[in-house]
DNA sequence: ACAAAAGTGTTGACACTACACCCATGG
DNA sequence: CCATGGGTGTAGTGTCAACACTTTTGT
């Protein structure tokens, strides 16, 4: 067997933007390090490939340490491998975009790793290149929600349609026909009606939804068109 | 200044995904390894990340190597890590997606490499996870040019809606309205009639236009829908 | 009874498909 | 003058944004 020339001696690492929606507003789950290098600054949830594991495999682990969650919806986002990107030695970032329901997570690793979620308004200056990272990541969810049934993956498991509302409006920052947009999703087949009713509400209480995942997995490649003119930044092309 | 525990000691490759048009067929640039590990085998190009690389400019630097050109459409299109993906050691690669004209390239440097344009239909097995990739890449390439205008990346500066027809017909392997077509082409603006006339033509000649490289990239992100439902996999969402 | 929020109907603008037709060129 | 291929016009269809109206609930 042939042996490759040198090894570059090259470190791999790994790092997730984890997004949560709070009912009104999305939240990225970060961490105030109290760990070197760069102790007490914030930063993203990040860490060292292991030798016989792969990608997913340690993005998973990453997540799992910090949530307590399995089975997280998880794409890889892009890979930030410039020269002096870490200052300490040279240094691949392999950088994995994560959605989560905000309620679902484990409120003792997260203190252990102190972590918070953060308004993305609110977001703190963050170290190395991680600023660039979330930057990518706002516009991929935007990019991606825009046709793609994403957006499920942040809410919890019944929800209403309002609320489906306020998570996209909060995702485009950006006001939406309330009627419009019911039938707009309800038209797409993806919700089956609990039957049940959202107590939470003052007023009229709005039917509790939840996903056809069948329906969602199988249909979850092809692209619908929601938002009504995010796609577009203004004008036509 | 701290240290990391330890180096992985893992590889960092570079694969690049090449393709062209050649006016009826999308083509893959491959080589024929005259190297080992696989040699005499189907592959992609590829290389290792220099120690003081950023990864574009390694990107950029195997694509030269091959093509003799500069200045190519290149994205990444995702990482391969898989443990036991290349048998000679741990090794992750980046893998980059580009898109040239394809009468533009060095035909010294592709016979060197021992490269050669092959029809996606004709494409041979390929060593590692390379037939994965080429994959995801014709999956990336189709959604893509549905949203965006990159099509125009394959052709020469100068083309007729014809030829740029029958490349969307290559790409979603699907017959297209000539009018409509054309129409929908017009209506963007990106196109600047050249004034000249296609003089291949055995019949009545086609006009030439040019992108409009300002509006081109001014409108880059925006989004269009260009073919009939390739977006949709046939039923609606 | 009234305010606030959820749910349903309707309409006009616009975009897209599917056609028919005309023009230019070479043999 | 005819075959081939490029260019334009138009009618039918459907989708989507922008509206008004009704229903449910708590106070």
């Amino acid at each position: 067997m042939t042996n490759y020339p040198n090894a570059t001696g090259i470190l791999l690492a790994l790092d997730c933007i984890i997004f949560g929606f709070d009912g009104k507003d999305i939240k990225l789950l970060l961490i105030k390090r109290n760990f070197e290098p760069e102790k007490g600054k914030w930063s993203l949830m990040g860490g060292f490939l292991d030798f016989d594991e792969n990608l997913e495999d340690g993005a998973n682990r990453i997540l799992y340490n910090l949530t307590g969650l399995k089975d997280i919806y998880v794409e890889q986002l892009g890979v930030y491998g410039n020269v002096g990107r870490d200052p300490v030695t040279r240094t691949v970032s392999i950088v994995f975009f994560a959605l989560i329901n905000i309620d679902d997570h484990d409120e003792d690793a997260m203190r252990f790793h102190n972590a918070s979620w953060i308004s993305l308004d609110d977001r703190p200056s963050l170290i190395f290149d991680h600023n660039e990272m979330v930057s990518q990541a706002i516009e991929h969810l935007r990019y991606k929600a825009a046709l793609h049934p994403i957006g499920f993956e942040l809410l919890p498991e019944q929800f209403t349609i309002p609320q489906l509302q306020k998570l996209y409006e909060a995702i485009y920052d950006t006001p939406i026909d309330r009627r419009n947009f019911s039938r707009k999703l309800l038209s797409t087949g993806l919700l089956i009606d609990t039957g049940n009713k959202n107590s939470q509400s003052a007023t009229k209480k709005a039917t509790l939804y939840k996903l056809d995942t069948a329906r969602y997995k199988a249909k979850f490649n092809s692209f619908w068109n929601f938002m009504p003119d995010p796609k577009d930044n203004g004008d036509k092309l």
